[in-house]
DNA sequence: GTCTATAATTTGATAGAC
DNA sequence: GTCTATCAAATTATAGAC
């Protein structure tokens, strides 16, 4: 997906509203006006606001499996990739004080458009899927039904660490879960 | 707090609805014709939106804790306490199908109205201090920061089970996170 | 790519009759 | 408590000029 520069700058403020408010939680107006353009130029860029969603959620995904780097990486120890997978939950609710984009659509996933939905789902599922991988790589975490539900909790215990952090508006919180 | 019948119906509705869709998954429209009047009438119930969301948060929290019971109780034991405290979520998610309400407000609680923004946040604080006194009465976990940590690792892990449960459209993701 | 203009619908909310 | 009627504003979206 390459897009133009004024697309990607919607997908920002689009995204950072979204973190903050729920898929709900901005306009087509409210884009277009942070971008200082009209809404109708918004439309020029996402014609529908699924569509718009949709890239939204799936950019988000891309960057962050992107930033994980390889699950198999042999120069890497497990507890070394576990522990900047973790770090790319922190950096994503300290650096922008805000909820991870993915966690806010699944929270309100059963409302969402489907195309949206279907990529909020996605992110998961590439989560789980690079857990997974890095377990199973290490051999060390029992058959893949043991790998299965390991994944899940930390991914589970990562987004619920991002939700009650920003529920209390205190992202100490997120290290204090983690701390456990 | 006692409402009438419909204020009660009105809630149900909105709550069904906000757990499905966060907050802006619902209108007075919706509402309306769902309970069998006109919009006019649910703002004689609940005259804005932010009255009508922070009742419905303020409800859900009140019911959850009454479900929880006394944490000093010493008729149960810390084992038995806990496992009730899991299943209140795990019913929340089976029986209805959805995410936990404060769940999905505290998700998108930037972008809140700041009434039902403090609502959310007393379900967490509420939440936080029953399990806290469950492990204090039991004082087997450290000291009050050990025990703070500890409840709040407790909650976030459910809240994210139900989220990525939600996520994957799968409930049984709820039990393959706290099996862990 | 962006604009003006506008359509069609929805939304939160109020006034006043019954 | 509920209704009809209505409002002002916001929303998603489109048509067509530049």
């Amino acid at each position: 997906m390459d897009r133009s520069q004024k697309a990607e700058e919607i997908l920002d403020v689009a995204e950072r509203m979204t973190r903050a408010g729920g898929y709900g939680g901005f306009s087509f107006r409210e884009i277009a006006t942070e971008v200082g353009i009209k809404s109708a130029s918004v439309h020029y860029h996402f014609p529908t606001k699924e569509d718009l969603g949709a890239a939204m959620a799936e950019r988000y995904t891309d960057r962050f499996l992107k930033g994980l780097g390889d699950p198999r990486d042999t120069t890497r120890s497990t507890e070394e990739k576990i522990s900047a997978y973790v770090e790319g939950f922190r950096q994503a609710l300290v650096e922008d004080d805000l909820m991870c984009l993915c966690g806010v659509l699944g929270a309100e996933i059963a409302g969402l458009p489907v195309r949206v939905a279907e990529q909020a789902r996605r992110f998961f599922d590439r989560n789980r899927e690079w857990l997974d991988a890095v377990y199973e790589a290490d051999g060390g975490y029992g058959d893949v039904t043991a790998r299965h539900n390991t994944a899940l909790a930390l991914l589970a215990k990562l987004e619920g660490a991002m939700l009650v952090a920003r529920s209390f508006g205190d992202n100490e919180v997120f290290d204090q879960v983690m701390s456990v």
